[in-house]
DNA sequence: ACCCCTGGCGCAATCGATTACATTGATTTC
DNA sequence: GAAATCAATGTAATCGATTGCGCCAGGGGT
């Protein structure tokens, strides 16, 4: 290795002063006499020194790094969330890293990631992680530096940020009823996810509230992919008997279902309305345009940084915060 | 701190032995007994030991760790180029970090990666890195640990894989004009990207076989964003003379745009083609289906770290590797 | 005038793992 | 049977920055 990057040795040396003013001098500038601060900054600028983060993370025992875990990056719904956290984060000098969950389920590369110091806390965007990892979080540190935004898992004691998920259900819910809907059905999220859980309770409770039975062959399963969607269109096509609206738990299986739909000549709202969850940025855009549920994704990232921040400084994060939902009104629904 | 993490030193105490060979026995298995390698095996299990990456980065100076740069996260054509490349880094040991490149704007938070040792590279889905950056990448090493993947930057000696943009502009054109279109617009991406300026070289090459005319008034100006592609519709909307067929620098924009024509009555197949670029997950969904041009996104992240990985261990990787685009014939086209 | 205090700075230990070199006992080679 | 070789392990230096401790000089208090 012919030229190596510079050290802070380098530059003690260029300002004659020892590394450890070098380190004073960037790090607590008033520790140090304007003259020296001074030199050593013109030392930086001619060596062209930049700290090694590896060495002073070994030091500090603190990264200034925090890894977000995403169920999957594909799903457009979470880029957001991402730059919320994102804001919060600059504004407290963390750096973002991004990382798929999915690629883990083999690994215990989650694990790593705590365990190894490489990140200062974790984010999770995904409620089902590995359960063996979740201890791992919190140890040796007195509060866990882990949180979950829009998914969680209840029981681990660990903060989580949510949207409103039931409240957002009844909603739509209400929205159909309003429009004269009374034959409603519902397209599940993946089996087990507590989102599905959660929108399943707003759709039955607002259900009740109307006075409407929930029938069990209008309640079809999905998983959020566009592919269930599809999936799902084909059930509803082979009902003997059909709903008139339909809620489904996010807008991209909306569009797998309304899609195939269309393909065999059932159009939206024509024929059936249709309310998504989400709002994602297409959701405005395709045709037709998708009444939904918005959730305000821009807040929870950053508040989920703002909460991963309390606990890392040992405060006690509020451990449970909701941020409300709007429906969003559009063209996939109207009046029967 | 009342239990710090177990070191390898803990370990070392626990399997009496010294830490050298708890190392050994854990990066080296041969080169240690059989009996001492079980002894520290058993020992790590006791302990709950685990690596502290750090530690071992600033003395490996290596990272195992590798940051790819995304200029928008949101934008769902990235994340299959993203699966690709954690596929073939995971194969390697490697971790993958993601980024948005759109915070580094300001700040110099790429340079810090590279310059500071916590990743071993980076590769970039975006051609426009700041141009002082650059020449850090490769400071203190043999090669650059830069890959461009998709876009890219010409003459920095970086190595780049990229899709046959020409030429799928070019099965683009070919395709309108096999269903008797001669009048064709383009709707460009944004200024100044380099792939706008290879879908519109494809775009002329194929015009200029066919010998057909490019009318600047068909050239319309757009940035790969839904908003944009909603805006040429409505310039489109106020031609005066309309072409009969579109061919889209991406899929987005054409969301944006049909369905801003729709809402003005103008619907596609029936008075306008579309041809776009990318065939992005909904594209199949969409309604009408996009005829649009696909770029194998999986093979590209794949080969983008592999190419790293040359480039890391001082190999020469070949400069340049163009991925092919395919043409995927949908619902958005039909003959005149 | 003497003592104390403090701002400014250097020395050296430290974070935890890796690895060049040294050591030891055993085995092979001539 | 002596010398050479080798496998297995320990010792200690090292990666680069941070920080507790202590030294020194100068200013203020009495």
């Amino acid at each position: 290795m012919p030229n190596r990057l510079p050290t802070i040795r380098d530059v003690a040396r260029a300002a004659s002063v020892s590394a450890a003013t070098v380190s004073r001098a960037l790090s607590f500038p008033d520790k140090v006499s304007e003259a020296t601060r001074l030199s050593v900054l013109r030392a930086v600028q001619d060596t062209g020194y930049a700290v090694n983060q590896v060495a002073r993370s070994l030091r500090r025992r603190t990264t200034g790094t925090i890894v977000v875990f995403v169920p999957n990056i594909g799903n457009q719904f979470f880029s957001r969330i991402l730059a919320g956290i994102e804001s919060a984060a600059s504004r407290a000098g963390y750096t973002v890293l991004i990382s798929d969950t999915r690629p883990l389920a083999g690994g215990g590369m989650l694990m790593d990631f705590v365990r190894n110091n490489r990140a200062d806390g974790l984010i999770s965007l995904d409620g089902v992680l590995p359960r063996q990892i979740l201890p791992a979080a919190s140890a040796g540190r007195r509060t866990p530096a882990l949180v979950f935004a829009c998914e969680w898992q209840d029981g681990l004691g660990i903060p989580s940020v949510r949207f409103d998920n039931e409240g957002g259900a009844i909603l739509a819910v209400d929205h159909l009823v309003s429009l004269g809907h009374a034959r409603i059905g519902h397209l599940l999220g993946p089996a087990g996810n507590v989102l599905t859980g959660a929108r399943l309770a707003g759709f039955t409770t607002a259900m009740a509230r109307h006075a409407l039975p929930v029938r069990d062959d209008w309640i079809l399963q999905g998983d959020f992919t566009l592919e269930s969607g599809v999936r799902a269109a084909r059930e509803w096509l082979d009902l003997a008997d059909r709903p008139s609206a339909m809620f489904l738990a996010n807008d991209e299986m909306a569009f797998g279902f309304i899609s195939e739909l269309h393909r065999h000549g059932v159009e939206v709202p024509r024929d059936l309305s249709v309310v998504a969850f989400d709002d994602i940025d297409i959701a405005e855009r395709y045709i037709p345009a998708l009444t939904t549920v918005r959730q305000p994704r821009h807040e929870i990232g950053e508040a989920a940084f703002t909460t991963f921040l309390e606990a890392f400084n040992g405060e006690v994060p509020e451990m449970i915060r909701t941020l409300p939902a709007t429906l969003i009104v559009r063209e996939s629904t109207r009046a029967v």
